[in-house]
DNA sequence: TTTAATAGTGTTATTATTACACTATATTAG
DNA sequence: CTAATATAGTGTAATAATAACACTATTAAA
């Protein structure tokens, strides 16, 4: 409620204790190997050395929330736009961050396709790595990263199954096989190649690119193409994506 | 990043400039007319004597977000502990506050059973009144309230199909009837009662009560009552209400 | 040329969903 | 006390969706 004042020091001045916001974002991309989520060994106090996800303050007064997520995102990673970006919730609990002040965090998910981001180091002093689901599953976090992470894939798997977000996640042009292991990854288990083909190649969404894998040690699968504006279209006639 | 630090004349100063934050509740009531929002005629500026939210600031340092949610549909309605309580999102728009500062919000749906609830007042200054969702719909309310509403509906809508969450809005003891119009609300059209009744009896979460109702004038309804903890055991086992 | 690895393809049985109309019970009005 | 009104409560058959199931095709490497 205290309006801001500035003083010539430099200081900014309220009637009320303040809170600190900052911006997180859980990252994900795929790559032939499975799901990998972008994490970052922190280069600071509190939790220096540590493993993280990656954000930061906002700017008040300046930014919105999402542009945040996405300057932070381009700051610690490098990444410039995300194929999608989504918020995941807030999370304010008063000792979350160990500093003094009161430290709440809105957690973004983002999407990513991975041969668009080669350069993974970002410009920010922190490394940002890619690291597999399993393995950061098992990785404890700084402050309540775990709590978000965990959060965030929960989101992620269950919403695969109504919205083609995961086509954010992959190539351009993909095999229907890498679909489909992104499926059963989300669901839990294995599916039934031909059932799950049928139904995906129903939707008349995926077009045939009649462009086939290279380097592959075997007979090479034909790639397709996601295609989103009859998507857009669909969805305006009330149809959903299921799957 | 800046340390809060006190001076003498109880003003919080800090590095950098800060945000404030509060917490703002969609409530839903369900009635025997249909499903109500609880919105406020706001009693002070910005927006004095518009509609909007309940909702105020948090306290910086002290509560958790939830919490915050909890003291504000207190303090502000009267209404103690709601049924069900989830966090919507956060809205941080620089410009959603026309005051100075950069206020974001965190916004909760709340659900509440309207028979657990008669005082409506509450302890503010504000008046709460209960609006049905049409006439909710039509206002303009302050601040950036109607997107927030709106997500709220969206999100509650939705929900009700893959989660029992609906049977929080409802009296402990109701007739089929209720949960039936309920639901025609959320998917916006309506449903074969054969059909309807049999799929919710089917999940064998529904009690005859042996009760039926009364001060109806015409046959009177049998009531039925939800078991949670047997939804709870199906859960933990991987089974999802689906209506 | 054989082996290994993965791509690609249809049919049938089972299950879930939808469409559909009448009888039962209580209240109110004549 | 009878008839009209209003809503409760119930089953079956057609249709659509899902699930189960196994082999042939292609390429690279040995």
């Amino acid at each position: 409620m205290g309006p801001g004042q500035k003083t010539k020091t430099k200081t900014y001045c309220y009637d009320f204790p303040m809170v600190s916001v900052t911006v997180d974002c859980v990252i994900f991309g795929w790559d032939n190997d499975g799901l990998h989520v972008l994490l970052i060994e922190r280069g600071e106090e509190p939790f220096e050395g540590q493993w993280a996800l990656p954000g930061g303050f906002i700017r008040a007064g300046e930014e919105d929330l999402e542009k945040a997520a996405r300057r932070e995102l381009s700051e610690e990673t490098g990444i410039g736009s995300p194929r999608h970006l989504e918020q995941l919730g807030t999370y304010g609990h008063p000792d979350r961050d160990p500093r003094k002040e009161h430290v709440i965090t809105v957690a973004y998910i983002a999407l990513i396709k991975r041969d668009e981001h080669k350069p993974q180091g970002g410009t920010a002093a922190r490394s940002a790595h890619w690291i597999p689901m399993e393995k950061a599953r098992r990785k404890r976090l700084a402050f309540d990263h775990d709590q978000i992470f965990s959060d965030a894939v929960e989101r992620l798997y269950n919403k695969l199954r109504y919205d083609p977000l995961g086509f954010n996640l992959l190539p351009n042009k993909f095999p229907l096989r890498d679909v489909q292991q992104l499926y059963e990854v989300a669901i839990g288990h294995e599916v039934d190649k031909r059932n799950f083909r049928k139904k995906l190649l129903e939707t008349g969404l995926l077009e045939d690119t009649q462009e086939i894998e290279t380097d592959v040690k075997h007979r090479a699968a034909k790639l397709y193409q996601f295609n989103w504006t009859a998507y857009q279209k669909r969805r305006a006639e009330g149809w959903t994506f299921d799957i």
